[in-house]
DNA sequence: CACTAATAGATAGCGATACTCTCTATAGAA
DNA sequence: TTCTATAGAGAGTATCGCTATCTATTAGTG
């Protein structure tokens, strides 16, 4: 209760319809878009200031499909790991190889090359294309997730659509792969010390 | 500097070999040991006190190479979003279906409950079964990650290396669906405003 | 119509987290 | 000797995400 009057404040959450000075009415599009602030809060883990990005460019009808892709995907990546200008350079290079092209401002190059540089810095001599078979894992799901997302729905229920998927099944592919490996990981490992 | 000193205090770091009172010699294990934690941070985004777990069981040889992994596993998991008892249901029905044998205080199944039930909150009508395609994708990188974690190698280096490879191949996943959602939007919906 | 309970809106406060700064005593360097 | 640096410990700080309080008003109940 407390909290959606901070959510209000915070301009996640647009005003209700007043009717008065201390009344307002609330639909239940204020109840829909409650639930979404809170699952990307929950389960994306979005920040407060990122989901107000986010539902900024729910809002914005004139806002492509594709920008509002990019907006999500800026307030998901963390972008906590430095990574030097030759990991960017191998990551380019990936992608150029997978024929992935993506917006040279794209937050996840970064993150990517992170990743290549935080293995190296722990001694571990990787290359680029050690992610190459991660990359052909999640590319059909990539493609079926842009591809569900039918360019004749309504504006905001694709938008939406976008985003929810971006952000929901990004953690459960995230839960799922730790599931796998911990499955194996007994198989292999179980009962045996070391 | 004050923060490897905010870590030496919190545990993160081993103490260094005290010379003097105000002397201490620090090897190259300590620095590596920074890094490692650097990275659990940046990169995972795991907190100091999961991070604590994480170091401590990387310590104790006691530890088999699959309760490291499940230390590491609870430290990841964020455990934000709520799920009903049936969603878990449905989620253990599909770890049956799968053939995947976790452990039952795995809480990455309330993870993968809650993504479903995030989704059916925003009015979406799921089956556990959408998550197949995702979990056979990553399956077998699951798999290969168990699988190059030689039983043969060092105590401590197998257990760094398998909780530093759950961590960045993670999120290096992460960002490469990001990317491949990205080319896959250009393509469909690029410069098309809708 | 009176009275109670509730609500909008605004402001201030709180608890957790991850550092960061200061202080003191001592030690190595010039 | 003097100047700088460091270990260790404690207090202080910035941010984040709420939460509690306060005031004015108003809907609902008898």
């Amino acid at each position: 209760m407390a909290t959606i009057k901070y959510y209000l404040r915070e301009g996640l959450l647009p005003p209700g319809q007043a009717t008065a000075p201390n009344q307002a009415d609330y639909s239940d599009v204020h109840v829909h878009r409650l639930r979404l602030v809170r699952v990307l809060r929950e389960v994306g883990g979005l920040r407060i200031d990122a989901i107000r990005e986010v539902v900024r460019a729910v809002e914005d009808p004139e806002r492509s499909l594709h920008e509002v892709l990019g907006v999500a995907h800026r307030a998901i990546s963390p972008g906590g790991a430095a990574c030097g200008p030759s990991e960017l350079a191998e990551v380019d290079e990936l992608l150029a190889h997978l024929g992935w092209e993506v917006s040279p401002d794209a937050p996840d190059r970064h993150e990517l090359a992170g990743a290549l540089a935080s293995l190296r810095s722990l001694g571990r001599d990787v290359d680029v294309r050690t992610f190459l078979p991660y990359a052909h894992a999640v590319e059909p799901l990539a493609g079926g997730e842009v591809q569900s997302l039918r360019a004749d729905t309504p504006a905001e229920v694709a938008v939406e659509h976008a985003v929810v998927g971006t952000v929901v099944y990004g953690a459960a592919l995230a839960a799922l792969r730790r599931l796998a490996q911990e499955h194996h990981s007994g198989r292999r490992h179980g009962r045996s010390r070391r």
